[in-house]
DNA sequence: ACCTGAACACCGTTCAAGT
DNA sequence: ACCTGAACACCGTTCAAGT
């Protein structure tokens, strides 16, 4: 839930310095949503009310705003699959259930695109802890899904990251091709023996 | 094989606007290879020998020019395919040397991922004849793999974009996940009985 | 301590002057 | 007809001056 960075204890700041940050990261999210990664600084700083050196005080960099945001869309689905694991009996359809938020939340937020991309290619990069608690909850999702005879046996965590990022570059993409490619996708992963 | 714009007359190049224009497009093949999609004009005219003006009398636009390197990869992709047709007795093998292709022609070419991404859209865009065409060799090579009872039966030609595109994004996100992606994926074409 | 916004750097694109 | 490269526009980033 802290926007602070990891391992780093959280500098104390000042009172308006905490609601510039807040309003920062609001601007992002609305700035990124709309224009994808060529949302523009400058823009982000109007939309907040505030200069452009306040936006670059708090993120150094535009890739390290949007890296925030992917900080928050990694806790938001931390919780997802976290309610999955003790909501969704169906063990199948938990795992289907990942893949469409996988799917869903593509459309308003471009820069997680990328981030899937950093944890297919196997360079866990910042967000490391996040990506490791992920796949944790991901492996326990599996375990169940594997024990019911629903996914192939072979089916571990580690094969996720790689069939989300396919399937967001799907999303993006544009169009609903998305939908028989998941359909296509999931009856893979089935037993091979049906 | 022609390099011109499709249903417009070639005009007719002095000699060295042909050669300057080969320069050019052999310039922009290395640089985006080397750098991708953030290659700079600049650097290919200077690799080209000529002034950024006269890459700019050729493509009007970086975006033009990155399309000629397309058009390029779609020849060269639909002769691969046309060569498997006649040259592949195995259609499993022929389906899947296809996707090889596809991840193989990642590594060098990162603009093509673009076009990819535009098919799989369903946006046909520009190249609208190069898609259609490779789409009909892929038919035939599909309906040889159904024939055979190799593939689900209900695979057709237009879902191998969204599979083509999907692949290519995890190439790019490095690494080598893609194998293992490409494992499951393939697996998972398989007609469902086994 | 933190904020502002003019100034700088970089790169895509244009165009006046050349041949 | 085509080429050149200085100049322009745009946007990410910095920093001197303010509060």
């Amino acid at each position: 839930m802290s926007t602070a960075e990891p391992t780093i204890i959280t500098k104390r700041l000042r009172a308006d310095a905490v609601r510039n940050r807040a309003k920062v990261l609001e601007a992002a999210r609305a700035a990124f949503a709309e224009h994808g990664a060529e949302a523009q600084m400058e823009d982000v700083a109007r939309r907040a009310g505030v200069g452009v050196g306040t936006v670059y005080r708090h993120f150094p960099t535009k890739q390290a705003l949007a890296e925030a945001l992917v900080e928050e869309r990694f806790d938001r689905t931390i919780a997802f699959v976290r309610g999955l694991l003790d909501e969704e009996p169906d063990p199948w359809r938990a795992l289907e259930r990942c893949f469409e938020y996988c799917a869903a939340t593509q459309a308003t937020d471009r820069a997680w695109a990328a981030a899937l991309a950093l944890m297919a290619g196997g360079t866990m990069g910042p967000r490391e802890h996040q990506m490791r608690e992920l796949l944790a909850l991901e492996e326990q999702l599996l375990a169940g899904a594997r024990a019911a005879g629903v996914v192939r046996e072979d089916l571990v965590a580690t094969d996720l990251p790689a069939l989300f990022c396919g399937l967001a570059s799907v999303v993006q993409a544009g169009g609903d091709a998305w939908r028989r490619y998941l359909e296509l996708l999931l009856d893979g992963l089935r037993p091979p023996a049906r």
